[in-house]
DNA sequence: TGGGTTTCGTATCGATCGCTATGAATACTT
DNA sequence: AAGTATTCATAGCGATCGATACGAAACCCA
């Protein structure tokens, strides 16, 4: 998982995976069928193992805007880890690929757009209890935000520390429309 | 250039560019040197000719917010033209990349890292003029503001189309610290 | 302890990678 | 027009890709 998330998956090779996991090639091939199965299998551990901040923030019983912001500053967070790969392993795993590898493009993409859905679900739901203008984009919002976080696993990727991550991801918040009752009055005091 | 855009450095292939050239690969090695040359030329062409937007938005004479706007929203255009890849050949080029490769992926980050720095350059002068406060900082907004960009060039690269993109600019805006004396004021109104 | 089976590592498969040597075809000079 | 020089495309170079065939070692049961 980590070398597909540092290398991308077509850059993996199979000799890099033989060494980590200390397995020769029947071994892999008789444990995970072929590349393309591991790639997936690392997918999926990625999913449960390193990304639980998302699902923990948009289904936390918070007001819609401390949701948004546990978001953020969960990825700053994990985006950044030490002793892991910068940025996040569905926008490193690969962004661009040759003809052949498209399926697996594809497949990022839709977690991609998965999470970007996850987080439009939250904001219909807080637009519904009044956390957000009736007139608020739901789905234009979620783009910004999903947009936010794929610039910030670009960012890590590029070196950004855990600190200037999370400024990144509180600049970001500045954009989330005032909630009405209670942020703006309290701000204005 | 498109192939380089379109599938990245690496899983770009000699046959490929071949057939796309209709040259033999004798005449693309004695024109180019080699592959890593080649992609240096369309980088640097990439660079004239297709993201003028930013140095037109970051030096024309307005304020920092309109330059801003210009900026995003020119990335927005640049990023989703018909009949062009999605997204931004710097980030596209190589996100992630082999270990033959890393010498093409940090180039590619110098250009991303030159990008933020020219934003920051730009905010610098803003706030020395009075656009922006005076403890804003300049670095970390130039990284939300390099962060919006690459995030956006991900959205393209899924899809989105340019209204999408100008939306998340808007958006992205909406963050920027008002302007004090004019803008707040109008607003106001 | 011997025999049959199963596991497993080595060596290698065909394909493709970036790149280049070589022979044919063209063009230029006298 | 003949000979020389140069260009240029084909064919193939070594290396590496993902994936596997095959012989050897280990194991289990009688």
């Amino acid at each position: 998982m980590h070398l597909f998330w540092e290398h991308g998956y077509e850059a993996t090779s199979l000799a890099m995976l033989r060494e980590a996991m200390g397995l020769t090639p029947p071994q892999i091939y008789n444990a995970f069928t072929d590349k393309e199965t591991l790639f997936r299998k690392a997918l999926t551990r990625y999913h449960e193992t390193e990304i639980g901040f998302a699902l923990e923030a948009l289904s936390a019983p918070v007001s819609t805007r401390e949701a948004i912001r546990r978001l953020l500053l969960g990825a700053a967070e994990a985006y950044s880890r030490p002793g892991k790969p910068g940025g996040c392993l569905f926008v490193s795993g690969a962004l661009a690929a040759s003809p052949q590898a498209q399926a697996i493009a594809d497949e990022l993409r839709t977690y991609r757009k998965a999470s970007e859905a996850a987080i439009a679900d939250r904001l219909a739901r807080g637009r519904a209890v009044g956390d957000l203008p009736a007139d608020l984009s739901v789905e234009g919002f979620a783009k910004y935000l999903a947009g936010v976080m794929n610039g910030m696993s670009i960012q890590a990727r590029d070196g950004a520390s855990v600190e200037e991550l999370r400024v990144l991801a509180q600049t970001a918040l500045a954009a989330l429309p005032a909630e009405g009752q209670n942020q703006a009055a309290l701000s204005k005091e």
